[in-house]
DNA sequence: GCCATGGCTAGTA
DNA sequence: GCCATGGCTAGTA
């Protein structure tokens, strides 16, 4: 039983730039869709994490919403917050300072 | 092949 | 609207 599970090019690059992202930093979907090479991939974005967090490892929580907040609800924001916290972010109302601590 | 998905976003009204 | 993937269907052989 092989598990040699290939990933097209494109979902290849996003999990590149995805693991790009330090400790302590954060990223918006749009940011990782244009470093991946994908002018309007962002979608695709969410769509990897969704699929790839947990089998490839992904840092999710540290990417965000154009507006610097966390686009998730409930219990996962909720995560989401505490994990950014633990890195040293700072998040007030769900929301981040990407002049701080985006990426450039 | 077609179509929904998914935590978005640039650009118009 | 944009994007690639997974799941499901229709339509041939």
């Amino acid at each position: 039983m092989k598990n040699k599970k290939e990933y097209s090019v494109s979902t290849q690059k996003i999990l590149a730039a995805i693991k790009i992202i330090p400790s302590g930093k954060v990223d918006t979907y749009g940011n990782v869709a244009d470093r991946a090479g994908l002018r309007n991939g962002a979608r695709l974005v969410v769509r990897v994490l969704h699929t790839l967090s947990e089998s490839e490892k992904l840092p999710w929580y540290r990417i965000v919403n154009k507006q610097g907040k966390i686009s998730l609800e409930g219990e996962g924001a909720i995560l989401q917050r505490n994990l950014l916290e633990i890195e040293g972010v700072i998040v007030n109302d769900d929301k981040i300072d990407l002049e701080k601590y985006g990426l450039k």
